[in-house]
DNA sequence: GCAATGAGCGTC
DNA sequence: ACGCTCATTGCT
């Protein structure tokens, strides 16, 4: 007798009296097979095998896990059912709304449904299901007065979520904004409405702060935090809650994009034009597109923030399917510190021989002197190491593009010899390169160093306190007190700081990088937002040449109009998010065979080395990539997806990678 | 001419 | 990792 269960006295099994069919989302990996599968319900297991449980079928010989989709009468299946061989448990752990945007997402990634289920939901943990479930948390109150009335539309955008309409926004935070309460504001509203909140940001670090804030405005019992540092059983516990609906309001990193919030009523995504957004595991679904997707099918209002804006917002913003939440002129002077850009040119270092060799310009010194000298602490940030090598203007800075992809030029080192400029996406080799900006012909190599050291700052500045924060040892926090904090980008410890030293910025602006005029500025501002408003004595001393446009925004504090300028240079040359593009990753014959046979739509470039090296044993697999007209992006994502279905059908040995709109190119 | 055996394949 | 098909083998 197995334990399959009930059996009619030849040991056969009986199929539930009522719908003894489940639709089954089996987890197998194989692209031809992503699809769900009919199976019967066995009559014992009627009463647990409920939509959105997890079951143990056997599919091809073997027992595998599955979601059950739903039960239905009959299967349009022409052969013969197997049996559900066991129900792991009642638990609903898929909820419906999760399974369609588990499905979309994977259409829209070209990935599967069981790898997507695989970032959606976690590790069941039997021991804590069993455990009694989770008072729900009362509804708490609408916040009285918000910090968004210093935002024209603020006001109205909680308004909306009062009423449950599902706004779209993007959000200019102001220089010193307390960022994580007005989130928090935000998601009580749409709470007090009765319906969820999920509050997607790139760290741990600001899980905690915006927690914190929820917790303050609603009670600490009507908010989880879900972020991938929990084990395993606490993580399961929290996510339950929300599951059953006890938490509404859910503070978390990308993998909480998925969370089964009950009745989602707000998704907000702080800071999406980080690359911490962007999920490195198959089908590298960015949190941004998740929370679109939820927007879409849940009705959800959605709230893109930052202090900085991504082009991919921007163009929600011009399409009109966003509509803008920015601070007037006015306020944003009276909250910004004084930006003052120095280049190499008018670089002049400092007198005092100690600033010297710290190589620190005289305008830095003074700043930060000045700051220290208020018993104020000095934000210092420099670049993380790493960054590949790249050819820019030799006069003016511009990176160096192709002029056939705009992808950017680098020298060829392969093979020893160092040969002409060529393009590090489409190969071409560039003879005569002329600078779009200046028309210069000289180039130089752009390397970028591991910053000044902590050291030579604190010999600068003799008795200072000097910390450091980035790497493995990242601050949370400093005191109000003199120092130095010296900081990689995202590493940034939370302070009023009395200035902020933003060094080797021509460096971060100048990458080989389709976004690295956006993520240069997105950096800078984190940083410099959290130094006090000019009046106050605020300033940021970026080291760049004051004439580029990004060192330009900054100084203006313009997030909204170098976003703007940044869509439309893109739109010029047909880049991403103006374009939409596809990296296929793969062995180099591969690659070839399938650019010679594939029927892919829009224009394929390269193959060309990979950006990035992937950990699993990719050793001379090179990229394909694949450009479209954004309205033909779901034909490539399904052209793809045939792709890699038929691959798998055919059992080809190698396999390759898939990636839409991926976050480097 | 035809059972016995095994490789290949789809996978409910 | 099962059960089906279809090809090959080996014996009459």
């Amino acid at each position: 007798m197995s334990s399959a269960g009930t059996r009619s006295r030849r040991g056969q099994r009986v199929a539930a009296a009522t719908r003894p069919v489940a639709r089954v989302w089996v987890d197998v990996a194989l692209a031809h097979l992503d699809r769900p599968f009919d199976y019967q319900v066995p009559a014992d297991l009627d009463g647990e095998v409920v939509a959105g449980c997890r079951v143990r079928v056997r599919f091809a010989g073997r027992l595998v896990d599955g979601f059950v989709d739903e039960r239905v009468a009959t299967s349009e299946h022409p052969g013969r059912l197997g049996w559900i061989e066991r129900a792991v448990s009642a638990e609903p752990a898929l909820s419906s709304q999760v399974s369609i945007l588990a499905r979309a997402v994977a259409d829209r990634c070209a990935g599967t449904m069981s790898d997507v289920l695989r970032l959606a939901v976690p590790p069941r943990h039997a021991r804590v299901e069993a455990e009694p479930a989770r008072a729900a948390s009362a509804r708490p109150d609408r916040p009285e007065a918000t910090g968004w009335q210093r935002y024209p539309r603020g006001e109205a955008f909680l308004g909306a979520l009062h009423d449950g309409r599902a706004a779209h926004a993007c959000w200019q935070a102001l220089p010193g904004e307390d960022w994580p309460t007005r989130l928090a504001e935000a998601a009580v509203t749409a709470a007090a409405s009765g319906r969820g909140a999920l509050l997607v940001v790139p760290d741990y670090r600001d899980c905690a702060r915006v927690r914190a804030a929820c917790a303050a405005l609603a009670g600490d019992d009507a908010v989880v935090t879900l972020a991938a540092d929990l084990g395993p059983a606490e993580r399961y516990r929290r996510w339950l809650a929300v599951r059953r609906g006890a938490v509404r309001i859910v503070v978390g990193t990308r993998a909480a994009a998925f969370a089964p919030v009950a009745g989602l009523g707000l998704a907000v995504l702080w800071d999406d034009g980080d690359d911490l957004h962007a999920e490195p595991r198959a089908p590298y679904p960015h949190a941004r597109l998740v929370l679109g997707q939820r927007g879409a099918s849940e009705g959800a209002a959605l709230l893109m923030a930052g202090f900085a804006r991504s082009a991919e917002t921007q163009l929600s913003v011009e399409s009109g399917w966003t509509h803008e939440i920015t601070a007037n002129r006015e306020a944003v002077r009276a909250a910004a510190p004084r930006v003052t850009a120095i280049g190499e040119d008018d670089r002049q270092l400092a007198r005092d021989p100690t600033a010297r060799a710290a190589r620190l310009p005289a305008v830095a010194f003074e700043a930060a002197r000045a700051a220290l000298g208020r018993d104020e602490p000095v934000l210092i940030q420099v670049p993380r190491r790493g960054y590949v090598p790249a050819l820019a203007c030799a006069r003016c800075r511009t990176p160096a593009r192709c002029r056939r992809c705009a992808g950017p030029l680098a020298l060829a080192s392969r093979g020893g010899a160092a040969g002409s400029p060529s393009c590090r996406w489409c190969g071409a080799a560039e003879g005569g390169y002329r600078c779009a900006a200046c028309g210069s012909r000289r180039l130089r190599a752009v390397a970028v160093g591991a910053g000044r050291t902590a050291e030579e700052l604190g010999r600068a500045f003799p008795g200072v306190t000097v910390r450091t924060s980035g790497g493995g040892a990242v601050l949370d926090a400093v005191p109000g007190r003199a120092a130095l904090v010296v900081a990689t980008p995202g590493a940034e410890p939370a302070g009023h700081y009395g200035a902020a030293l933003l060094l080797d910025a021509a460096a971060l602006l100048a990458r080989p990088d389709l976004r690295a005029a956006e993520e240069a500025l997105r950096r800078w501002m984190t940083a410099a937002a959290m130094v006090r408003p000019a009046a106050d004595g605020g300033r940021v001393i970026v080291v760049a040449d004051s004439g580029l446009a990004t060192v330009q925004a900054l100084v203006r504090w313009d997030p909204a109009g170098h976003a703007a300028a940044e869509l439309a240079a893109r739109r010029e040359v047909g880049l991403p998010p103006a374009t939409r593009m596809a990296a296929v990753d793969g062995p180099p014959a591969v690659l070839a065979g399938i650019a010679e046979t594939a029927d892919l739509p829009g224009e394929l470039l390269g193959p060309v080395p990979l950006p990035v090296r992937g950990d699993a044993g990719d050793g001379e697999w090179e990229r394909l990539l694949v450009r479209v007209d954004r309205a033909e992006g779901m034909a490539l994502a399904t052209a793809l997806a045939d792709l890699q279905a038929r691959r798998s059908a055919r059992k080809e040995p190698d396999a390759v990678r898939v990636a839409l709109d991926p976050v480097s190119v």
